[in-house]
DNA sequence: GCCGTTTTCGGCCCGACTGTTTTCAGTCG
């Protein structure tokens, strides 16, 4: 069983007893799902090493929902849920999904039209039923509608550089437009998520009213959500929506916090907040007995106040941080500013698309000291891998190329790891390759246990220096492969072998937690861009944000090592 | 249903905006 399944389990009940109007029930199975999410190991594991008890160690889950997971994993199911499901129509759940309808609604229509699929919605809408409801009218309908069409285009998410860029952009546009002072992108963008759903943003600035009529105006706005004095969304043609709030200078900080998130990071936040005698919200720290503001003005004064450490925006996903900040244990992360090169690239030689002189030239230009060109072994026939002759030749134009760049250019290669764990290149040649970043490429559906030892033949080979994008995901279009992440982990800290951190947006792999728990196994990490072109090299900002969110720190991460230092670490550098 | 450095009972995060109804419930973030 996987835990992903019990989790939606789980929402679906807390969707179907929210409909039932019942209390708190809902909220306590949301949060049992999000400890569950938040576990590494399968529940099976859990229960199978440590029983009953050990389940009921996980957040959010008790005595009661520990025996459904144990019934789930013994039978398939729980019965008692079983029941509930067919007490409820099934499209109820799903209803619940559709911006602007809430339990109350859902339950309305379910009683007093018989809708019970978002089919039966669409029908009832066309036939003008739902507008005669009471509760309802033509603008509901209309939301609704709007909605339904979001809705069936799926809630996908965006990647990280298409929402930085709209929130960069719109942030210029609105400094330039608007009398705006503060401005800042906050929520799941700053946290620098892997995937984005709306994206938010702060502001202070001179007349609100002024700053709210540029902002629903600007030119890329197809549709209105909402428009206040001090909060309003616009939908872009692009589909993405964004909501734009104005504060006072003095509540900035609270703000800030409070639209970063994550959602629990704040609840967390709040409840230590009322065991101090606070109250917290967007608009400050109070105290709960005089209601005088006690911090609001920045984000470290409010954590201050709280007696907390500040906690890196990325940090704050509700794993553990607060704890860290309470004991002022929070480490400084690694910055961009930090990495001296990039370790994994390609160029025109297999499938990048420029020439080895090009990418050094934007290298150069990001102030790098160093930079591996690691194309793709011979077996990559897709990818235009280079057989040794070819690679021969590479060597020679690299030489020539680097003599012109003021960088440390090193000669490495993207070798895949064959199906039996040998790397595609022949010893003699790997001996001479200054990286060699290894990276399986083909059989990515292999069984757990097969790719697992496929991996670790690969990692006890001397010359690989690190695992590229270890899981192979594909965020949105391709599964991470089945492999034991802990045995892999240890095979690589007992052969010193590094991590990759991949930058590549659609990759980011590894990510967080397993950086996280890579770490606890004492692993070094890079992180590159895997660039196929000079405008790639940027990604690198995503990269490092995995790694923050990841808690690494600049020992962690050896591209942020000065060349010296690095050539003690990777053996074969010139 | 869960949880405890106030508690094994009695809480459970907080406020804005919308639409519809005329003072507020529902929904969202």
């Amino acid at each position: 069983m996987a835990n992903e399944e019990f989790v939606s389990l789980l929402r679906k009940c807390a969707d179907v007893l929210e409909l039932k109007k019942i209390e708190w029930k809902p909220r306590a199975y949301r949060r049992a799902a999000r400890g569950i999410e938040g576990l590494r190991e399968p529940l099976k594991a859990i229960y199978e090493s440590e029983g009953k008890k050990g389940l009921e160690k996980i957040p959010g889950v008790g005595e009661s929902i520990a025996l459904h997971i144990e019934e789930y994993i013994k039978t398939g199911k729980v019965k008692k849920w079983e029941r509930l499901f067919s007490s409820s129509p099934s499209g109820s759940s799903e209803l619940m999904r559709i911006k602007g309808l809430g339990p109350s609604k859902v339950k309305q229509l379910q009683d007093e039209l018989g809708i019970s699929s978002v089919d039966g919605l669409r029908k009832a809408l066309k036939e003008g039923r739902v507008r005669e409801l009471s509760g309802f009218g033509e603008k509901t309908e209309k939301n609704i509608l709007q909605s339904l069409k979001l809705f069936s285009i799926g809630q996908a998410r965006m990647l990280i550089p298409q929402a930085m860029g709209i929130a960069e952009e719109t942030i210029s546009y609105l400094k330039e437009n608007a009398p705006v002072s503060s401005i800042d992108y906050a929520g799941s963008l700053r946290r620098m998520k892997e995937t984005i759903g709306d994206i938010d943003i702060l502001a202070t600035c001179s007349d609100a009213e002024e700053c709210m009529g540029v902002f629903t105006k600007m030119p890329n706005v197809s549709r209105v959500l909402a428009k206040g004095k001090t909060k309003s969304s616009v939908q872009l043609r692009s589909g993405v929506q964004i909501d734009f709030r104005i504060l006072p200078k003095k509540e900035y900080g609270a703000a800030l916090l409070y639209f970063t998130g994550n959602k629990q990071h704040n609840i967390e936040l709040r409840k230590i907040a009322i065991k101090k005698g606070y109250k917290l919200s967007e608009y400050g720290l109070f105290s709960k007995r005089t209601g005088k503001n006690l911090a609001s003005r920045t984000e470290e004064d409010v954590y201050k106040k709280l007696g907390l450490q500040f906690i890196p925006p990325e940090m704050r996903q509700s794993n553990g941080e607060i704890g860290l900040a309470s004991n002022s244990k929070v480490p400084r992360l690694i910055q961009q500013g930090d990495i001296c090169g990039d370790l994994h690239t390609h160029t025109n030689y297999s499938d990048g698309v420029e020439s080895i002189e090009d990418m050094l030239k934007a290298a150069s230009s990001l102030g790098y000291k160093y930079y591996a060109i690691t194309d793709h072994s011979k077996s990559e026939r897709i990818a235009h891998g280079l057989s040794v002759e070819r690679l021969r030749s590479q060597w020679k134009e690299i030489d020539k190329a680097a003599k012109k760049s003021k960088l440390k250019v090193l000669k490495g290669a993207e070798v895949n790891i064959l199906k039996n764990g040998e790397l595609d290149y022949p010893d003699k040649i790997l001996r001479k390759l200054n990286v060699c970043v290894g990276g399986v490429h083909s059989s990515l559906k292999m069984p757990r246990r097969e790719m697992t030892e496929r991996i670790c033949t690969a990692l006890e080979n001397e010359y690989l220096d690190s695992l590229a994008h270890p899981s192979g995901r594909l965020i949105g279009q391709r599964e991470p492969c089945a492999v034991d992440f802990e045995k892999i982990f240890k095979v690589a800290a007992d052969n010193g072998k590094a991590m990759e951190i991949n930058s590549q947006p659609l990759r980011l792999d590894l990510n967080s937690s397993h950086i996280r728990l890579a770490k606890k196994h004492g692993l070094k990490f890079t992180i590159v861009t895997d660039a196929h072109a000079s405008t790639q090299l940027d990604y690198i900002r995503f990269g490092v944000g995995q790694a923050r969110r990841g808690w690494l720190t600049r020992e962690d991460v050896l591209n942020a090592l000065p060349y010296s230092r690095l050539k003690k670490v990777f053996g074969r550098l010139p």
